[in-house]
RNA sequence: CGGGGCGUAGCGUAGCCCGGUUAUCGCGCCUGCUUUGGGAGCAGGAGGUCGCAAGUUCGAAUCUUGCCGCCCCGACCA
């Protein structure tokens, strides 16, 4: 055993850091909290970027870049906005280095270079974004203004964890304008429905739709819509937001259209993100102590082909056999790869693949070859079953498509076993320490209470679910009266 | 930024308390042969600023001081 991973009873950050690193999806990196997303992550990422990107073009969006600077000026123009990412801000202050007099073969900054402003690195790109806005934007004809932009964003965090939570991280972020409000509102709950769609159906996750109560809202937002998925441990995740946010980045930028009538108004505002943390959330949701287990719709390599053999000539008899069937899964759209190195042995490759979360492996040896048959083994159930080489093609996309199905409906009913009412403190509290999980209770709207709430059990409100059932009850922690119960959780 | 841990070959480690030739072992790597249905075996081989810098000493991986880096836990956050 080469890679021994850390089970995830044993030590579950550990687990994780390890399946990251040894999966060779990430590395660490020499800048601290910045990671390298090694070549497999980034098929990965590649993978739901692409998935992503075409279901923002279908929903009308257009791709654009903007700069990674942002003048400080521009950035501190919506208040909240920038107050709300000011402490995680990295600044530059200067523009060129020179030799270091005292010090041989060392370079300095050059105190003559400081800039007049300094430039902010994007945490999240509505400023420079919406500065822009303004000069596309004259009449309701320039509207609707639908943009995605693919980026990297820095946010200078504490403390950083691989994929969930790193200093520079790799997302999207669409940013439109509208002419009504509604408009706005129908566009922010379409991209929500658009990464609901793509967690559940691409990364087999379920995800809870919900609005943010105002402590967990976007700096600058109306309202933030989100989907909460729920990882093994029982922690909340965030995967992604969606943001209505009025006019008040309107506002802070002038930015205003003549409508029909020739009458001057603000401009109504959304903007939306995923990032590489979903790489995270994908591998807390489904792996296991053997390593990854990749949804079939997103995973790099779907199926690979191992083959047994003693000698030149059996190998010679086994490609026969597989080159044909790399075509016959090409065709039907299979991610496939022969992996026919002699570096390695067979059982090497085994564990190695089941590490990387391939959910299909094929093993293919001479005694297969004579009863037309090869071994398909299955990563999400570990469950091996031989089968006919004859229409092999398309049983294994059948195949596929139980995998994707069967690590969702696992997912499904965890998060369904763990999402618990709660109607007393006691509860509350003993379900957060001994459960985990969703905790839905009622909340008496106020951020007070969610602020007490949280620092005595550490969990915050995951979201108020779109769609909520009302009924009426107590506050759990003050008693006061409430129509609803929200959604409480630790998280990431 | 607080608490804890770690830094010795690509990776994981022994040695450190109690200073003393050539720094231990495993994995990986290279060569050859035998192997190949769950992380192969044998033989040979390469690979080291012991995190960095000062200091103590005849002599430092080992003792002292300072610094750096990373991981884990907390505060903060997506």
């Amino acid at each position: 055993m080469s890679k021994e991973i850390t089970s995830r009873q044993q030590d579950y950050s550990q687990w994780y850091n390890d399946l990251i690193i040894k999966s060779g999806l990430a590395d660490y990196s020499a800048v601290r909290g910045c990671m390298v997303i090694k070549p497999y992550g980034y098929a990965l990422w590649e993978n739901m970027r692409d998935e992503l990107d075409r279901m923002f073009k279908e929903t009308g969006h257009q791709n654009a870049y903007f700069p990674l600077f942002v003048p400080k000026s521009l950035f501190e123009k919506e208040e909240e906005n920038a107050e709300g990412f000011a402490k995680e801000c990295a600044v530059v202050t200067h523009y060129r280095l020179k030799v270091n007099p005292d010090k041989k073969g060392a370079l300095m900054v050059d105190p003559e270079s400081r800039l007049e402003e300094e430039l902010i690195i994007r945490p999240t790109s509505e400023a420079i974004i919406w500065n822009t806005y303004k000069s596309w934007i004259q009449s309701y004809r320039d509207l609707p203004l639908l943009i995605n932009q693919w980026a990297n964003v820095v946010r200078w965090e504490m403390r950083t964890r691989l994929f969930l939570r790193t200093a520079e991280f790799l997302w999207q972020e669409g940013h439109t304008a509208h002419a009504t409000a509604e408009e706005a509102v129908a566009e922010t709950k379409q991209m929500l429905e658009v990464y609901a769609d793509f967690a559940e159906h691409y990364m087999a996750m379920p995800v809870i739709k919900g609005v943010k109560s105002a402590n967990e809202r976007f700096a600058g937002a109306v309202d933030t819509y989100c989907i909460e998925a729920l990882m093994q441990d029982g922690k909340a995740l965030q995967a992604g937001t969606s943001h209505f946010l009025g006019q008040n980045f309107a506002k802070a930028f002038d930015v205003k259209f003549s409508d029909k009538q020739n009458k001057l108004d603000y401009v109504w505002a959304t903007s939306w993100g995923v990032s590489t943390r979903l790489i995270g959330a994908l591998v807390m949701a489904h792996s296991d102590d053997d390593g990854l287990i990749l949804p079939p719709r997103l995973a790099p390599i779907q199926v690979v082909i191992v083959p047994i053999f003693k000698g030149e000539e059996q190998k010679r008899l086994i490609d026969e056999k597989v080159v044909p069937l790399m075509k016959e899964l090409k065709a039907v759209g299979i991610k496939v790869k022969y992996d026919d190195s002699d570096h390695t042995r067979p059982g090497w490759k085994f564990a190695e693949y089941e590490l990387k979360g391939v959910p299909v492996r094929i093993a293919v040896g001479a005694r297969d070859i004579e009863k037309n048959l090869v071994e398909v083994a299955r990563r999400d159930t570990k469950g091996k079953l031989n089968m006919s080489l004859d229409g092999l093609a398309i049983n294994i996309e059948k195949l596929l498509h139980a995998i994707q199905e069967n690590i969702y409906n696992k997912a499904f009913s965890f998060r369904e076993t763990h999402i618990t009412n709660a109607d007393a403190w006691d509860d509350f509290v003993r379900l957060l320490d001994e459960k985990g999980g969703f905790v839905s209770a009622h909340w008496d709207g106020t951020g007070d209470t969610e602020d007490r709430i949280k620092e005595m059990t550490k969990a915050t409100i995951r979201c108020i679910p779109l769609n909520n059932q009302q009924e009426d009850g107590n506050c759990i922690l003050t008693g006061k009266p409430s129509t609803q119960r929200v959604l409480f959780a630790r998280a990431y």
